[in-house]
DNA sequence: CAATTAACCAACTATAACACTTGGTTTTTT
DNA sequence: AAAAAACCAAGTGTTATAGTTGGTTAATTG
């Protein structure tokens, strides 16, 4: 399995999303400012998650996303495999061609590690991720720091409204 | 922990070593001929392999690499530590300072997960490759395809001592 | 109905790490 | 002396990631 940043990015956003579900649909604004991470680079990566079943967006104000299953149904790996594609840890991506056409010396070490890892991350739900108490202290914080955050926003984008009549999109 | 071709090239390298120990000195060439690896690429590989005290490397014709230590001792987790330097999946590289110098949602998750593959990789040596039935199938294989090869290669340096008086390094 | 909100979409760019190259020097053996 | 091999430093090409720019559509609200 690929791991990277781009994977960490889709499951925090989708932490944070089974976490305020219960607040109805969550925007990607929201999101980038808590979690900080670029809205252009979360809309891409909503893009495949949506594209898997695992959110649905709606329009408008309002609007958001939202899990498309339950929190218990959707897996970290899952989540990664959206994002990321591939799931294994070979050069060859499972062919067994990786030398030549033939196998390579290490092939299975890195499929049975591939396994290991998927093992591991298919057996991790948002549900579990959600009821851990090391993430709701984090949320906790980030909630509180989000409020102080966007009134101080609000406060600026009144401003500049009297001032110039146009509104900072940020 | 990082996972990247380095890794794989390295374990690889280090498999091929300890499955010729009994020849004696494996020089990097053969390595690099065998594995299909670049011979400078496996020689920066190989130079810090040699400051983890995996390897030992003389000089001179007859040279080459020995394991430093015995087969049972060495892990690919160990290997894999030495080139790739990290050990983690976190993006704070442990630090929990991942977002405005505190943990982010999903720190616990990835220092979960780094000491998973890390158990899986440090629960794996050489030794316990070596007598894979697998492996010595591609051993034998590319010993085999590599004599051929290095015979073909011969001819053609006598070759061109006799034409130009120079070795072609390949 | 106009303005706003937010999803949705496509194409481009900067960066960084990896994989590899080049061109050496030193040490040891033959 | 010549060759073999480790050892070393500095560069380059490529690729994926991470992020930017500049839109369009759809839905809500005043």
């Amino acid at each position: 399995m690929r791991l990277t940043t781009k994977g960490r990015y889709a499951v925090t956003a989708m932490l944070d999303l089974a976490l305020n579900q219960g607040k109805g649909a969550v925007t990607l604004q929201d999101i980038a400012l808590k979690q900080e991470i670029s809205l252009s680079y979360l809309e891409q990566l909503f893009a495949k998650l949506r594209g898997d079943g695992l959110v649905k967006g709606t329009r408008g104000p309002g609007g958001g996303y939202r899990l498309a299953q339950s929190a218990e149904a959707i897996s970290v790996a899952a989540i990664i495999s959206a994002v990321d594609e591939k799931a294994d840890m070979t050069r060859c991506g499972g062919e067994a061609n990786c030398q030549d056409g033939k196998k390579c010396l290490t092939h299975e070490l890195w499929t049975d590690l591939s396994l290991e890892i998927y093992k591991f991350l298919d057996g991790i739900t948002l549900f579990n991720l959600v009821n851990r108490p090391e993430v709701r202290e984090v949320a906790e914080r980030q909630e509180i720091e989000q409020q102080s955050h966007s009134s101080g926003l609000q406060s600026i984008v009144v401003e500049s409204d009297q001032l110039t009549g146009t509104t900072n999109r940020y």
